[in-house]
DNA sequence: ACTTCCAGGTTGAAGCGTCAACCATTCGCT
DNA sequence: AGCGAATGGTTGACGCTTCAACCTGGAAGT
């Protein structure tokens, strides 16, 4: 068996252990977080923010699904879980009547407000502010490059302006 | 409520959300070829593959917990599995009775040796290859600087040099 | 030696994600 | 109209990770 394999040099192979690590540990840190400080998931958080910035606070659950960079069953399971709690609630499209719409209930907003400072806070301290605005620059294209392969057809997030959910009390985002 | 929270900017934030896609993306797609060309989770294959590069391709417990990046409950699981497909053996030490010793079987070798041309090939269609050399410099800073974060006590990976598996066949890595 | 504490590991229950199967609705074609 | 295929979503079973509880063996102090 002749070997044609490309191994990784000593520098592409530290990088990519590195980057195994950090994909290991980040979400498990951001998920400690949430869970301690708001008994969330960082995906349900996830869930709840994209709603929250969305017009109307409504999405389809494959729209949103999408711009979660998650499966449909998986999204189905949490929708329902978030749903017990109060946070929102999902509704038959008319227009499509195939089509499930997510909408964050009032509650669903007072938890997202309640629950950003924290997290944005544990994103800066992780990630964002032990990196130079540089680094930042240097990252945003990476990752860009790496998600051109993980996500081919580009289906998911990337878009979406976001909005700062400090300005709160009711705005709607459209 | 004063709002005080240094909220991200708009170049912070893309950044952020890439970062976030791709840690949500990359496990699952490492998963996904090793699923299907091996019958092993990424993890597994890591298990397997430390413990391939280790002296007498052996490794306690708590150590290669530590080199994998995960927590003991958890590789104790994986090798109660790995060991149940012959894979890897667990044995007392007999210099502190309390610590496992892992050691990796004549199949574990040859599966690592058969699994990871394959394996190396995905990790350079996803990242490595969609890089340029600047880049893999950039990425390897940066996961640096965000592990510092994650594992202050530096208790994980990091230092050990990696042994090419393509020169299969019995070597030791001592 | 005896007690106390800590390190190393394993186990079982609970929670979450994945996959395959399934139902409902709509679209495309004739 | 009417049939078949594709889209949107939900469900249940299974597998893996986490957490807390537990057990054993070594280390430190007396």
């Amino acid at each position: 068996m002749t070997d044609d394999t490309r191994w990784l040099t000593a520098r592409e192979l530290q990088a990519w252990m590195r980057l195994e690590a950090v994909a290991e540990l980040l979400p498990a840190a951001l998920d400690h977080q949430l869970q301690r400080d708001a008994d969330l998931s960082h995906y349900d958080y996830l869930v709840l923010a994209k709603l929250s910035e969305a017009p109307d606070r409504t999405l389809r659950m494959s729209g949103l699904a999408a711009s979660t960079n998650a499966t449909l069953p998986r999204l189905s399971h949490v929708a329902a879980r978030l749903e017990a709690r109060g946070f929102l609630t999902r509704t038959r499209d008319e227009g499509d009547r195939r089509a499930t719409l997510a909408t964050l209930t009032e509650e669903g907003w007072r938890k997202v407000v309640a629950t950003a400072p924290s997290h944005v806070g544990e994103v800066r301290r992780l990630v964002v502010d032990r990196l130079t605005a540089e680094q930042v620059e240097q990252l945003d294209a990476i990752a860009l490059a790496v998600l051109g392969a993980l996500d081919p057809e580009n289906r998911l997030q990337a878009q979406n302006p976001v909005v700062d959910p400090s300005d709160a009390c009711g705005n709607e985002a459209g």
